[in-house]
DNA sequence: ACCATTATTTAACTTTTGGTCAATAAGACC
DNA sequence: GGTCTTATTGACCAAAAGTTAAATAATGGT
């Protein structure tokens, strides 16, 4: 059925050193076994989607897939907590502050935010995860993306047109929000090449890191935006 | 099972009008038959990735799944020949053409071949295919890269030390096709937010198109190239 | 050392789903 | 109209996969 993915067991954290010693059966506090039943659900549902089988998930953790069942009630439960886990765990309240900082120029929090940005949100669990929430339900999408829309693009708009010295309060224009949009998802699609299409972004060879790529993305950004919007608004 | 998605058939096709005339099992010919299948399981696969189900598949073409049988030996056969379609009549070979014109002008060029590929490639099919593809097998990705990696990038950047006045030959650096790739991940980014996260780009009462979104970015990617990498080479 | 709790497993059930095959009937040709 | 080809279906199989219930045993408390 279907297609092939690599072999390789995943290896989800099942500990079984010195197992001679330990009884057979481990018995674990349920927070610490939910917790790490969560964490390889996450990582087995980023490599494999939604529709990989409690079997093999739990088989990677050394655990019966029955077990499950004691912690989630279902496996669409076991797939909301996936959500709701790697949603929470990865938006940061502080990169509204960042962007809000008097102290620095529009340029260093453009730079300083997509770098922390892409070091958080463009991981393999959360790339995957959210993709395919986005080819599913949006479940996960949509909120994540609600946030981004209020609480971020404005804030990056404002540093867009105060690096170009247009001090403007007005509600940003589609054309603004396309704009940016574009160094957005370029950004993400780093994302996407690395843990989607499995490209290697650069050589090992090359001194290149992804915050030098940003850069100079922020820096085209910023440059362009300027010539396209500073003369006419558009 | 997993989530939900909408619950509205498919209609992929099914003809169920003056069904009280017709023949209660309609007979294609063979060659009608095989196409007909293989686009409503394009469509069919697009929507629910390839774990969708052959029962549901063929129910909205109002037809058994056996039939499916008589036509492709196997699921991952009909997979295989959805990749195949889907994958060979989106490639345009005229692109290449269109990039080697010597009567446009860089610019003019990065508009019409960006365009036309947004309106090939940034389709509810393909978009969805091609990162199905990406997360399970990249049996579609990885030739679709391959050639854009061959046949388009080094045109493109090509084009861009044009547009700046730099005519060296030499093979393009790191850093060059990085920029480049800033402008095509954000393109590719459209397509994403339309068809996988389910965004409307932008509202009605906006007179906005793809092809002025698409003509922004172009001329911000030129021009920041310039300013990047005109004065000192990197 | 015993007991009570409950984490964990074993076994079994059910539904789903890819796949097979013999039976059926639509349409073409005479 | 009869007949032949083959597109199409219905019944069925077996493995996969979600779910349940009862049995087992690890651990903490006394």
């Amino acid at each position: 059925m279907s297609l092939n993915l690599d072999d390789a067991p995943l290896n989800l954290g099942a500990d079984d050193s010195a197992a001679a010693t330990m009884p057979a059966r481990r018995r674990m506090s349920a927070t610490d076994r939910k917790r790490q039943l969560l964490d390889g659900a996450i990582k087995y549902f980023a490599r494999y989607g939604i529709e990989g089988q409690l079997r093999n998930l739990t088989k990677d953790l050394g655990v019966t897939h029955t077990l499950l069942y004691h912690y989630f009630p279902t496996k669409d439960a076991l797939i909301k907590a996936v959500y709701q886990d790697v949603f929470e765990s990865r938006w940061k309240p502080e990169w509204e502050q960042l962007l809000d900082d008097q102290k620095q120029s529009p340029e260093e929090k453009f730079n300083a935010f997509y770098v922390d940005y892409s070091n958080t949100v463009l991981t393999y669990e959360f790339v995957r995860i959210l993709i395919f929430s986005g080819l599913s339900d949006h479940s996960i999408s949509d909120p994540f993306f609600k946030l981004l829309r209020s609480r971020l693009l404005p804030r990056l708009v404002r540093e867009t047109r105060k690096y170009y010295g247009y001090t403007s309060r007005t509600k940003p224009t589609q054309r603004e929000l396309e704009l940016l949009m574009g160094l957005h998802g370029g950004i993400f699609y780093i994302g996407m090449r690395r843990w989607v299409y499995g490209q290697t972004i650069y050589d090992s060879s090359n001194t290149a890191t992804d915050e030098e790529i940003i850069q100079d993305r922020v820096r085209s950004y910023l440059i362009s935006a300027q010539n396209l919007f500073s003369t006419k608004q558009g």
